[in-house]
DNA sequence: GGCAGGCGCGCC
DNA sequence: AAAGGGCGCGCCTGCC
């Protein structure tokens, strides 16, 4: 394997007809350089920045990265400026295919293999009991420390977590060696993750017959889209660019502007404390008006002592949330109290100065860290608060000089998601409408509300009062869709594993008790979760199906919402790139882009061209109707919704 | 003193 | 009979 220079590097993959749809996986070594492999060789790179080299490769094939992982691998070439327009994200592709958390390479290696995830939880080495362990079984193989494949078939521990990526260990030249080593298991993994994709079966062609949700229990078909990739395979692909789009957004993060966040954080808790008696002040006076009803000796942070001191007012609820709260504000005035203490109380806590200075940068930015999937749907999660900012302080986020905001949402996404996963002809006419509810509630005889209630509430498994009769005449005039979702509820009380429309595995299993034997040890011989203090244990565990038939039904159609918003936002991406635009934030089924003003209105277009692109794909054969609102704004406050 | 879990709430 | 899903975060309690 031949040591070259960035340049020499990218002349050579050129020269052996490496191009545009080519993976090329690399593996990135501190202060050295970088492994790189694609199906025509390896190669060790030296160079002190590894971002020179694969802007060099970048700009010469424009490849398909392959890494272990963005997070790993990407995100610090993220941080220095490197654009990368596709990758296959090892990392991603596997949580996809088997769920779940756990994404280290060991895990990934093994799971590629055919082969029960190694013990322990895949966390780096940090010389723990466990680590030692590791290595014995390492050592006991007696195998040459450069060969990075147990004879057991597994990833060698010491390879899995790669600590020897980091600076002083072992010398240059053969770390490097094994960099190019590592990256091409990174494409015997990539190869084995396509194949296990393209056997999963192809729900746009499982026309015709009630669809449900694809167990993987079941054999395929084998049917694919004719004459095009396998859902999956693009599922993968847009799940490996929305992780180059997470280590993006973290490094970018959303634009604020400080001064108007200052003024809506004093309206609700005061200015800002200049010391610690000082912060124990306002807190005083924030809880006043409620003490002033329920006594002095009341914590108000504690829901068992607020509830008991409500209930000597004579005000029985069996928790103090607010939903709960609500209705009673005509029955005694501490409940209006009450409700206000709490909108301050979160931002003094929550959303006050102290997040504030955390989280937004000199340079007016609110980061957080971001990641493209969550262990159960595979929506993305975000920390800082960027998922959950209270709808007041939308007027902080403001386009910076020069630039707008260009705020796109999916209208109506979980309906629209549940006409196209279920193949429901009735709910698809529905869903060709701009607004939806209408026809549903002409076909269900009921107001726009009561039908919005009502497909809402067959996707969240609530079936109780208004919803509830609805519920029972969406079954008779959309018995598809509502199979769809009864097919997952049953599976998910069952305990039996689910795909989503783009295939991504839903576990419903009930979890191991913390503390259990590791993955893979055999089963635990117990379906219940959890402990069963008060109820009983049978009560326990009929409670506990159910909420797994509720988070199944659900999950079946926010996972694939996910899907098909993800799809969309990194082909946003892509094609924001030439207008010097960028995401600057995810919201579920909401993009905030921040574009030079006179770009602005090429940015909308685009999101309304991307969209159909996406649907007509993601949705083909459907006839189901995907729709952006789109608005150009100042601040986020200034849209509509 | 640190950690896990419950509660409550913000957003979707 | 009744039954709403997901996430992150801060506060509280109870446990070790």
């Amino acid at each position: 394997m031949p040591l070259l220079t960035a340049g020499e590097v990218a002349h050579a993959l050129h020269a052996a007809g490496v191009g545009r749809r080519d993976p090329v996986a690399v593996v990135v070594v501190a202060g050295a350089g970088a492994g790189l492999a694609s199906e025509r060789g390896g190669w060790a790179v030296r160079a002190c920045q590894p971002s020179a080299v694969l802007t060099a490769i970048e700009t010469a094939c424009a490849p398909r990265w392959v890494w272990w992982s963005a997070r790993g691998t990407a995100a610090p070439l993220v941080a220095a400026g490197v654009y990368m327009a596709a990758c296959w994200d090892l990392a991603a592709v596997h949580r996809v295919l088997h769920g779940g958390r756990r994404d280290d390479p060991g895990a990934l290696w093994a799971a590629a293999r055919g082969l029960p995830p190694p013990a322990g939880d895949g966390k780096a080495a940090r010389g723990g009991q466990l680590d030692l362990l590791a290595a014995a079984e390492d050592a006991a193989d007696g195998e040459d420390p450069d060969e990075p494949v147990r004879g057991d078939g597994q990833l060698r521990r010491d390879w899995a977590d790669e600590t020897w990526t980091r600076p002083g260990r072992g010398d240059p030249a053969g770390r490097l060696r094994r960099a190019a080593r590592f990256a091409q298991l990174a494409l015997v993994v990539r190869a084995a993750q396509e194949r296990a994709l393209r056997q999963l079966d192809d729900p746009r062609t499982r026309a015709g017959g009630t669809r449900t949700a694809g167990n993987p229990q079941t054999p395929a078909d084998g049917t694919q889209a004719a004459g095009g990739t396998p859902l999956a395979v693009l599922t993968a692909w847009a799940e490996s660019a929305a992780e180059l789009l997470a280590c993006e957004l973290e490094r970018d993060g959303l634009p604020l502007d400080r001064t108007a966040a200052q003024q809506m954080i004093a309206r609700a808790a005061g200015l800002r404390p200049r010391d610690d008696a000082e912060e124990a002040a306002t807190r005083r006076a924030r809880d006043a008006p409620v003490l002033a009803h329920l006594g002095g000796g009341v914590d108000l942070r504690n829901p068992a002592e607020l509830r008991a001191a409500l209930l000597s007012l004579g005000i029985d609820v069996p928790d103090t949330r607010s939903a709960r709260l609500k209705p009673l504000r005509d029955v005694h005035p501490v409940v209006s109290a009450l409700l206000t203490w709490r909108k301050a109380e979160r931002i003094a806590t929550t959303y006050g100065y102290r997040w504030l200075d955390s989280y937004v940068g000199p340079d007016g930015r609110l980061r957080g860290g971001w990641r493209g999937s969550d262990g159960a749907g595979g929506r993305m999660t975000a920390q800082a608060g960027l998922h959950n900012l209270p709808a007041g302080l939308r007027v902080a986020v403001a386009a910076e000089p020069g630039h707008r905001i260009v705020r796109a949402d999916l209208g109506q996404i979980e309906p629209r998601v549940l006409a196209a996963v279920s193949g429901d002809p009735a709910l698809a006419r529905a869903a060709g409408d701009e607004d939806m509810y209408a026809p549903v509630a002409a076909r269900l005889g009921c107001d726009r509300p009561t039908a919005k209630v009502a497909v809402l509430a067959a996707m969240y498994g609530q079936t109780s009062g208004v919803a509830g009769a609805a519920l029972r005449q969406m079954r008779q005039a959309y018995p598809r869709a509502i199979a769809y979702l009864d097919a997952a509820d049953a599976a998910g009380r069952a305990g039996l594993d689910l795909r989503t429309f783009g295939g991504r595995l839903i576990r419903t299993a009930p979890s191991a008790p913390a503390g259990s034997a590791p993955a893979g040890s055999g089963p635990t011989g117990s379906d219940r979760a959890g402990s069963d203090r008060a109820g009983g244990p049978q009560v326990d565990t009929d409670r506990s199906a159910a909420a797994r038939g509720r988070f199944a039904r659900n999950a079946v159609i926010q996972g694939a919402a996910a899907e098909l918003f993800k799809a969309w936002a990194v082909t946003v991406r892509q094609e924001l790139l030439p207008l010097s635009g960028t995401i600057v934030l995810c919201l579920h089924d909401e993009l905030l882009l921040h574009v030079p003003a006179d770009r602005a209105e090429d940015a909308v277009l685009l999101t309304h061209r991307t969209l159909a692109a996406t649907a007509a794909y993601w949705a083909a054969g459907s006839r189901v109707r995907f729709v952006a609102d789109v608005s150009v704004i100042d601040r986020w406050s200034d849209a509509k919704n």
